[in-house]
RNA sequence: GCCCCCGUCGUCUAGCCUGGCCUAGGACGCCGGCCUUUCACGCCGGAAACGCGGGUUCAAAUCCCGCCGGGGGUGCCA
């Protein structure tokens, strides 16, 4: 059976790179009926924080994503120091003295001289006794993975293809820090193996670390899982994306606005393309129907907002039933602090006026006047208004409101359109001032849906407003 | 420096494995038009790419080599 994990460590929030390797490791496990596993790397005790990993659960939660087992790194040392044990007991480990002053000293030498570091292997053959005497003065000492001389580590990477690296770029390494805890390297393993991974999905940056990994499987007897590693995200600049490059963060994008069913379809996009030609808008069901590692691209891809943003919009005004919708927009609409939120009539308004914004922040500001009692009209556009034919429609249209209140767009169109007529204006002549006098503003949405949805009495109040100053 | 990965429109990508169907397809963005009470939405149209140089071949985006460019790694971080 498949069973994959995605292993965040708590040090900030859910970074959008992270999110996609989340969502590839999942789609994976789902597609082929396995089991995924979300495992919390927190063996850095320094960086790794409490508030951190709430906040990574939460926003795997949003996107949409669950997982069948999970656990954290650091409730489980005493596993670990028991390989560490098995592993100083066959060899392929040993006790290494050397302090960090003395290692730094190395790797300053190798650079100088212009040659690759790599660890010396002073304390490989310290003998039994040496160690002994070293431990009992009190020596601190990190446990070192043996590398074994001029191997050359292979693996068949299902994105990139069959990848070799000779264990000559890298000396022995350290597999249990001086003050007693795990490495990376180590646990992840060691975690790997135990917990029965069979594919391990993550980002290439993790490519050169692979072969070590792969000693340690095989040091230990396990079996060494498939590996798949994906091309890194993009900034607009080509570096790797970063906070330097905006918002990064998957919570940044729920907060200013975009559903987490774009975000999550957005980011397959990115690196993975779908089987059937011409198509981009997946819910996550077929997206796991579909997915598969053979058409995810090995070339890293730039992060493009402006399409997010499009697709967004596609999800709001397409994809979203209007109810799941209207329940999406009411926090937004509460937070702006806006009069008229009131569930009914904002599915009333979303139904007429979604196609009007791609995020629910543009939402927020592009239907205002809907949600508000009374707008500003700033002093330059009353020139607009200080006008004898747009004073006329303005009036013609209020009395014809007081007892005519249009229900629909079409009734609203038609009576302001009887109006033009009667007075023998070309349509922008009652069209523009009657924006102007609804909105404060000289674009957005229809007018025909504000005399349509707005209520009665805040449509009167406008206007009255607006003749009052007038006249 | 050394090691590894990558290189198709500005961006995401299809095509590459299994050369000809590629006059290189789609999407975002951009430009133009239509619709129209404005801005959007929608619809129609357009500009826009095989990094460079050598091979192999009747034929190369596709295969081989070199170069250049970009990215990543090089920790007692993950």
């Amino acid at each position: 059976m498949v069973k994959t994990r995605f292993a965040p460590s708590p040090t900030g929030y859910l970074h959008l790179g992270n999110a996609r390797t989340a969502i590839f490791s999942y789609l994976f496990a789902r597609h082929h009926g396995g089991s995924f596993v979300l495992r919390i790397e927190d063996t850095d005790r320094e960086r790794s924080k409490k508030e951190y990993e709430e906040m990574l659960i939460e926003d795997l939660r949003w996107l949409g994503l669950d997982w069948d087992e999970f656990y954290r790194q650091s409730e489980r040392f005493e596993i670990y120091d028991q390989y560490a044990k098995k592993l100083l007991e066959t060899g392929h480990a040993y006790p290494c003295f050397c302090t960090p002053e003395e290692l730094e000293r190395e790797r300053q030498e190798a650079q100088r001289r212009g040659v690759a570091y790599r660890y010396s292997g002073r304390c490989r053959h310290l003998s039994p006794e040496e160690v002994e005497r070293l431990k009992r003065e009190g020596k601190p000492y990190t446990i070192r993975f043996r590398v074994p001389d001029g191997r050359v580590v292979t693996f068949n990477d299902l994105i990139k293809g069959p990848i070799a690296i000779s264990v000559d770029d890298f000396g022995d390494f350290v597999i249990v820090r001086s003050d007693g805890t795990p490495t990376y390297n180590f646990v992840v393993v060691v975690d790997d193996a135990l917990t029965g991974i069979t594919h391990v999905i993550r980002g290439e940056d993790h490519i050169p670390n692979t072969p070590k990994q792969i000693l340690i499987y095989e040091a230990l007897g396990f079996k060494v899982p498939e590996f798949a590693h994906l091309p890194v995200i993009l900034g607009e600049d080509r570096s790797k994306l970063s906070k330097r490059h905006g918002a990064v963060s998957v919570r940044a994008y729920r907060e200013e606005g975009y559903l987490p069913e774009a975000l999550f379809n957005y980011l397959c996009l990115l690196g993975w393309s779908p089987p059937e030609e011409g198509r981009e808008v997946f819910s996550k069901e077929e997206l796991i129907k579909l997915f598969d590692l053979k058409d995810v691209n090995d070339s890293p891809a730039v992060f493009n907002k402006e399409k997010l943003k499009w697709l967004n919009g596609v999800y709001v005004r397409e994809v979203l039933p209007l109810e799941e919708l209207t329940e999406r927009a009411l926090p937004f609409l509460k937070r702006a602090n806006y009069e008229l939120v009131e569930p009914s009539y904002v599915k009333r308004v979303l139904e007429y006026a979604r196609d009007a914004f791609d995020t629910l922040t543009e939402m927020v500001e592009r239907l205002r006047p809907f949600f508000v009692r009374e707008v500003e009209i700033d002093d330059e556009l009353w020139s607009f208004l200080e006008d004898e034919k747009a004073i006329a429609a303005l009036s013609a249209l209020y009395d014809e409101l007081l007892n005519r209140k249009p229900e629909t767009p079409e009734e609203a169109r038609k009576l302001v359109k009887e109006v033009q007529k009667k007075l023998k204006l070309k349509p922008p002549q009652v069209w523009k001032p009657l924006r102007i006098a609804l909105t404060g503003e000289t674009e957005g949405v229809g007018v025909d849906l504000l005399l349509a949805l707005l209520p009665k009495e805040v449509l009167l109040t406008r206007l009255r407003r607006v003749l009052e100053r007038l006249t």
